[in-house]
DNA sequence: CATTCTTACGTACTGCGTAAGAATG
DNA sequence: CATTCTTACGCAGTACGTAAGAATG
């Protein structure tokens, strides 16, 4: 179990040099310092400097060890300047939505936020469900906009729209109309999203409800990488509906019906703490007259 | 200074609801896990319960310290996973993109990496460079294709193209043709990625160079974010050059010159360790053989 | 021989367990 | 009065500093 004071260490001295330096900048003595690696390395089970010569250097364990606890010491920054902030000043407005929003209607929203909140600086990430959960959890989002499939007690949840998901190929892969049966899927390379999507969990559990078994899998977390891929034949992947109508026109990609269809994700506003203010009624009242799953993208360089 | 302890007997309070199991489950007294809460607690300067009543719960601070130390525990967990690991087997092939391969490159490099090595599992994951590097060292990606700007010596860095950015808007907003001074910019509301990107970076280089003071940007980590709020008319950005051919034929999008230009950024295959072997080798070939940054993308539903 | 890390050893203190006390419903 | 957290107190082991020793170039 490396503590933090360990790992501290390990920081300093590799960003200072020498045992004495990173002594000094911890305001302790070098053999403190030479002991709390030797505790680290012993715990571990492995050395983390290669201890040749004069100058030592880190070995690949080591490195990734380093890489690892400045992460963890960052975090304890965060937490402690949480601590010592009383109520957090008006900053910006920092939310996350989900590539799906990003694709089709983000520009309307942050245009309607923006006529109506004229001297509010904006920061929108894009990312998965889950990540955009974890980033609400640990205040470092004001609100997110996700599948709600995430959302425990505790959060404000002011649902959107239902979105739909199917199963789509190139049509070059399989042409086939009618329904398909689900053990049929499985002949192909199935692409998805890992299991920090909201709909890569729908999945998931779709799977395991239909007692499938799918044949190593691609994932990637990006939805356009997603759609690039189906249409250049690497597999079939599920997309939601009608967004990419556009591309089935254009006969580059192809619906498959299932009979368990996919299930539905339900989009949502998503707040810590379940209190309303005005500002938030806002953001959902602008949410919702801004939102549309369905519209149409287009976007192929394939 | 908070420690992992103190962390994660909370996390164990919250989870099994109260002292006395958390420590069982940490194998010590009920005193010593108050001990650690009140530690913590004091260490801070706050609560991070709410001590009302029998039920104790958690404060708004205590969810999101809970949150940040459950994430340094998951840390710890890895480093020791790292530790013990005698030479990760042969698993899957995870490596990382940035959105603008996603969209242009990415199926193309899949699909030979796939006819070459029919039998590893691929994961491409799409990230800001900045992220995508993070995670190249501390270990959880085999390579990455980004710009080579974050990279520092110890890594093995294969160069594959050189990509230019031009600021662009909304024809709506400004259709002026020649070369436009820098100070007219700034009566424009700024879109940019974040300095965890690459082109980000550039930019605020760039924008220091040039001695500009830009006005409150929008900033957001998703390129298709960007390109659809500059369609949008929300402001105006620096996007790649070419990609978008397609929106500027339409009219939807307009070239702006500036006299110092852009500067280009260089893409590259991106490996932990200098060394090289036939696998990364292979890497690098299809990944030369499939890169392509001027593929125009089209991508609209704006 | 100068520099840098490791060892040795005595000490101070942190953190622990037992057990009793306070709060709560 | 049962449950759950806090306090009290003595103990043990951790982590420290000083100082001397080993390795290296």
């Amino acid at each position: 179990m490396p503590t933090l004071k360990q790992l501290e260490a390990l920081k300093w001295i590799v960003l200072l040099g020498s045992y004495e330096r990173a002594a000094d900048r911890l305001n302790t003595s070098q053999s403190a310092i030479s002991k709390r690696i030797q505790e680290l390395e012993s715990e571990l089970g492995i050395s983390v400097f290669e201890r040749t010569r004069r100058g030592s250097k880190l070995t690949i364990k080591g490195e990734i060890i380093l890489e690892l606890g400045e992460e963890m010491l960052r975090m304890r920054d965060r937490i402690e300047a949480v601590s010592s902030n009383e109520a957090t000043p008006i900053r910006q407005l920092k939310f996350g939505v989900t590539e799906l929003t990003a694709l089709i209607w983000l520009p309307q929203f942050v245009g309607e936020l923006r006529a109506n909140y004229l001297d509010i600086q904006l920061e929108p990430e894009v990312e998965q469900g889950g990540s955009l959960f974890e980033k609400l959890k640990n205040g470092s989002m004001d609100f997110i906009i996700a599948p709600d499939m995430f959302a425990k007690p505790g959060y404000r949840k002011v649902p959107l729209a239902s979105v739909k998901s199917a199963w789509m190929c190139s049509p070059a892969l399989f042409r086939g109309r009618g329904i398909v049966r689900l053990a049929d899927l499985s002949q192909f390379n199935i692409l998805t999203q890992g299991d920090q999507s909201g709909s890569g969990l729908v999945f998931e559990r779709w799977l395991q409800e239909c007692g499938l078994a799918l044949p190593r899998p691609i994932k990637s977390n990006s939805l356009v990488a997603l759609v690039g891929l189906t249409i250049s034949e690497v597999g079939i992947s599920y997309l939601p509906e009608r967004c990419f109508d556009g591309f089935i026109e254009r006969d580059m990609l192809h619906v498959i019906d299932t009979d368990p269809a996919l299930p539905s994700v339900v989009y949502a506003v998503i707040f810590r703490g379940e209190h309303s203010t005005d500002i938030r009624e806002a953001i959902c009242r602008i949410a919702r007259s801004s939102c549309d799953f369905t519209k149409p993208v287009m976007m192929s360089a394939f």
